[in-house]
DNA sequence: CTAGAATGATCTATAAATAAGGCATGGGAT
DNA sequence: ATCCCATGCCTTATTTATAGATCATTCTAG
């Protein structure tokens, strides 16, 4: 069962989703492109391109980041190539970080 | 109706999905946090954590953005204070930029 | 090596997001 | 001012994501 009903969410979500949602809306209008015109080159609704605009946190990643790539917006602050790079080394660093967290014992931080 | 199926992803929405969910991961390691941890604190599932990290197209903008909140990862480059303050400007700028993009006459950019 | 725990994955119901269409409004061009 | 079109916002049917539980696996600590 999903129990859920609305969500709550921290202030810093909240305008990280519309601050991404007006650059895009920036973005689009620079571009001179229409809400119609970004959502069928994103293969989804204009309501939907709609809603990422005006940053509602329903809204999936996949389409957000579709229409953030469309109207050229660089996500991370890194052109596409730079992309590709940012993954590589944060692929490697995880794997110098442990796979798994132990929480029980405290005893990283307070065992001196 | 909503006819879809698997959308298709362009690959630069993609990675930067991927990415972000590698930084969340690299954070919440770097801070101890368990993915049961995280999920409680989101409110949201263990297994939306995990999507989460893994960079599925599907999850919500809100449950990512809130998880990222949580591990203390920056969004956008910016901190709290800054991102607020980026909102501002991005809110101003917008009220510079036509509201409503003209597409039928390419009349802007070929008109010389 | 063993034990315990975190992670990863799968399944079902329920809740929520999305598509599609229509309609009202407002902005921009003429 | 007028016309046209983009935008904004509903509603409904359908698709999809999510919660919650369970199980397998992998890691870590001892």
């Amino acid at each position: 069962m999903a129990k859920p009903a609305h969500r709550s969410y921290s202030r810093y979500a909240r305008e990280a989703a519309e601050l991404l949602g007006l650059m895009i809306r920036s973005a689009r209008i620079e571009r001179d492109f229409t809400v119609a015109d970004v959502a069928e080159r994103a293969g989804i609704s204009r309501g939907l391109v709609h809603r990422i605009e005006k940053g509602e946190m329903g809204s999936s990643i996949g389409a957000a980041f579709e229409v953030a790539a469309i109207v050229g917006l660089r996500l991370f602050r890194a052109e596409p190539a730079t992309l590709t790079r940012h993954l590589s080394l944060e692929r490697e660093k995880l794997t110098l970080l442990p796979q798994s967290v132990r929480t029980g014992t405290t005893r990283v931080k307070d065992d001196f």
